[in-house]
DNA sequence: CACGCGAGTTTGACGACCCAAAGACACGTT
DNA sequence: AACGTGTCTTTGGGTCGTCAAACTCGCGTG
């Protein structure tokens, strides 16, 4: 049996990949992610190279084989549909379900999985709106576009609030940010590098764009109304 | 914090205790229980006491002190209540959930029993008919019986399936004997140490007077009708 | 009463995971 | 080409929970 600690590496090694531009997880940050120190990752990596998890060699950045992005899948899934129970059925608070999620993600056996899964109705994405990967760790990813990147009065959808600080979960519930709410794009200023957006019922609020990536939704496009719709790359025409 | 094998001693000191006559649990018996040489569990009695979880002395029995008590309630607190939820709202199987219930009891953080304890309508039993101590470490033992000091002919009603073999559960399970069921002694033969009872709508069973103990029981006083009732240590008269 | 034996304890060692600190490497600067 | 800095690896050591094997104690028996 796999140890909660090699679970955790997998997931953090899994999460640096998709970060990275190079697709492969440095110690350094590895161990940042982990919160340990480098040594440790270094010694960790042996154990997960001979085990077949991961590819790695001296000094160069390593990479999940196969066999370990499937386990992180199948983790996050586990993480994943926790959340979703924590949240729909214990009724959680959004800003709290991470560090839970986290301590039962490994106590989860593949039986439990499966009838939790089936118990919350398959759903397809987690409280903030992260895909949940099926039972063959299939993640079926929708595309979606950072409020950063739109221009003033685009009307959109939010597709997902991505992030575990408990303060800007806090910050984005308060205001409305949950994944299927209708919002608008009512300030861009690039030099300012801010944005503000405004959920119908909800006080409106400014985010940095360096923020503003962990907020992605789906653009509206605009029906029968004068409202201009931006897409990725385009520029605001303010 | 404490870690989960702590918290495996304690309950199994707990259990040890319960079923002893002297009130205190033997190295030897707890080894036993947890799957250990004797070694490592004097070793870890020194640790218990040290974190002032059980008294013992050097060659003389162990023993949970009051904080060692609460503890042990507080974790077949959480055991219960994940039975509970595996069986009533996830549809597990009586017998396959007390190992899944044994790994989730120790990643289940405060807060979370009491939303589950909520989620479930405050149980009171657990599956087996074991009771919940409540979130203050309260146990209410209902008095009940075992069907081997019953009387041939006597109703009565299933109060407690105790033990973990999968196979006897799956057994009693099979006979309908589960909480809440209607049961009548049909064959009480001492000398054989043979009982043999029938829940309604079920084929009967025969047990030992050995398995028999774990099967306990209210007897239903005969309501205008002859069945013989006999109480704890009154002899059968057949 | 001395003996023996089961129950309890100690000892030395191991695997998993971790740290601190020292060493080895890579790579851009000058 | 030599340096310096940041990244990675190694080394020695620590904790937790475990085992096997040697040792010690308490107590009933011959």
């Amino acid at each position: 049996m796999l140890s909660a600690t090699v679970e955790d590496y997998i997931k953090a090694i899994y999460a640096l990949q998709r970060e990275s531009p190079t697709g492969d997880a440095a110690v350094t940050r590895l161990a940042a992610a982990l919160g340990v120190t480098n040594g440790t990752v270094t010694a960790m990596t042996h154990k997960l190279k001979g085990a077949g998890l991961v590819k790695a060699e001296r000094y160069g950045g390593m990479r999940l084989t196969a066999k370990g992005s499937r386990l992180a899948l199948d983790v996050i899934r586990r993480h994943r549909l926790v959340e979703v129970f924590l949240v729909d059925v214990l009724k959680f608070d959004w800003s709290e379900v991470h560090d839970e999620a986290e301590r039962l993600e490994h106590a989860l056996s593949p039986a439990l999985i499966e009838r939790l899964d089936a118990f919350l109705g398959h759903p397809t994405i987690d409280p903030h709106g992260a895909p949940i990967p099926d039972a063959k760790g299939r993640l079926s990813e929708t595309p979606a576009v950072a409020v950063n990147t739109l221009a003033k009065g685009t009307h959109a959808t939010v597709a997902r609030v991505a992030g575990r600080e408990p303060a800007f979960l806090a910050l984005a519930a308060k205001h409305g940010l949950r994944p299927g709410a209708a919002c608008t794009i009512v300030e861009q200023v690039p030099e300012a590098e801010s944005v503000t957006l405004v959920v119908t019922g909800h006080p409106p609020v400014a985010l940095s764009h360096r923020t503003a990536t962990r907020v992605l939704v789906h653009p509206v496009a605009a029906a029968g109304r004068p409202a201009s719709v931006c897409r990725k790359g385009s520029k605001p025409k303010v």
